[in-house]
DNA sequence: CGTTATCTTGACCGTCGTCAAACAGGGTGG
DNA sequence: CCACCCTGTTTGACGACGGTCAAGATAACG
């Protein structure tokens, strides 16, 4: 189960088992709850056992940009390891269960077992790299094609671990979430939506979507999916 | 000199030192030259010893964002530790000098040296909280809240390292380069700049800029520095 | 069934982009 | 020393992409 952990770094049984073994306390939420809070000073972690999250940011006039999203499996507070200070909120997009494990915990295991702290580096790192493919996506790119690129990654990341019913996948987010995590309005995510429907880059029924020509989506999304690092090239280990 | 390196972990001069020993490659740059390129499979990560470097990607359109900015004591490739492919281009702002350092090394480095590796992750998940705050910046503020906000960080973050003339400093980039960070255009770049210094938030004298109503600014910036993780507030050190 | 959140659609407007030209400054070479 | 060019800045006119406001249509839910 929390074994989607390993998606991106080789982790031998062992080290599953060590990660599993953790004391841990398991909390569930309902939908649109919050995680943690902007500003908190947390000494937790936690790992996303079901459910989607997504993290966000909050203008002074109250604009909402939403600058990640978490699938089933993923670490949560990774961030918390070493600051102290949470400078961003994060929230469950569905409902969703999390399992808190003490910083102090993680620390050590990654101490004894190299693996596993290799493998909390490469989420970071690949963490990271989504953020800067979507501060291209956000600054660069028109709303048709930032939609689309999206969608793109949202079907290639829920299809890594194994999520999506073929073909297709049920969005678990609104509108104007969607629209809050691309920077642009409810409204135009409506219209730009229906654009990609009748141009029969995607179907839909209700939040249900499908991908009738993925090609030819990718090629309007400009959508690569080399900044997700999911080959599992993980650099060679050290001397 | 690279101590500044030491701006959010505490290191001990051993520590230091450990690093300056380190054998490594010293090679300098001119203005706007490649350092790494999208792509690329290196195993050598970089410091930044002088000059100003930047991140950026590009869209199959031709588009240009830059996703960072790196300033004299920030290491570079860090991603390379442990990921294999570059998913962007790192580049010189200014003429620049970097000194380059094998993977290897460096991640021999960080095991023995726990308060390296400590300070490395600092520095990574520091940037990734930028990348954050620049996703908010462009995804949801107007051109001149996100022209100051841009304004006010590079102003907090070279004070932290002491590289500004106090009261203001010189920005080492063209209109066209603030506009590829900023999700804009040079040209509108230019007018909102106009519209800053009209309204008494910045004065300017070719590409020195000053801020003599700086608390004025930072509240229509809407800037604060947490996200920045100054305060050098580290988590307390593993059991 | 009523109540609420979400989606959909329309009309209108504004911020920002596009295209183009003029201008300033700094190098370079004649 | 001046003509020349190249890059960067500034300014104008115009247009479009996306935002705003508002209303109606669908669903979801008690």
């Amino acid at each position: 189960m929390v074994r989607k952990l390993s998606v991106h770094a080789a982790l031998s049984e062992e080290d599953c088992e060590a990660i599993l073994s953790l004391p841990y306390g398991l909390r569930t939420f309902g939908p649109e709850e919050p995680i943690m809070r902007e500003g908190d000073s947390a000494d937790q972690c936690g790992v996303l056992i079901s459910g989607f999250a997504y993290r966000q940011k909050i203008t002074a006039a109250g604009a909402r940009q939403i600058v990640a999203l978490n699938i089933a499996g993923e670490p949560l507070g990774l961030q918390n390891i070493v600051l102290d200070v949470a400078d961003h909120d994060v929230r469950t997009l569905t409902a969703a269960e999390v399992a808190f494990i003490r910083r102090a915990d993680l620390l050590e295991l990654a101490n004894t077992r190299p693996a596993v702290g290799r493998a909390f580096l490469v989420k970071l790192l690949v963490e990271a790299s989504i953020a800067r493919e979507w501060l291209l996506n956000v600054g660069r790119r028109p709303a048709r094609a930032r939609l689309a690129h999206f969608l793109c990654e949202f079907a290639v990341r829920i299809e890594a671990v194994g999520l999506n019913d073929d073909d297709g996948y049920v969005l678990p987010m609104t509108q104007e979430q969607l629209g809050d995590a691309l920077g642009l309005t409810s409204v135009h995510v409506n219209r730009t939506l229906g654009v990609l429907e009748a141009g029969g880059l995607i179907e839909r029924h209700k939040r249900e979507v499908r991908f009738p020509d993925w090609k030819r989506l990718r090629k309007v999304a400009d959508f690569s999916d080399l900044y997700l690092h999911l080959n599992r090239q993980v650099a060679a280990t050290a001397p």
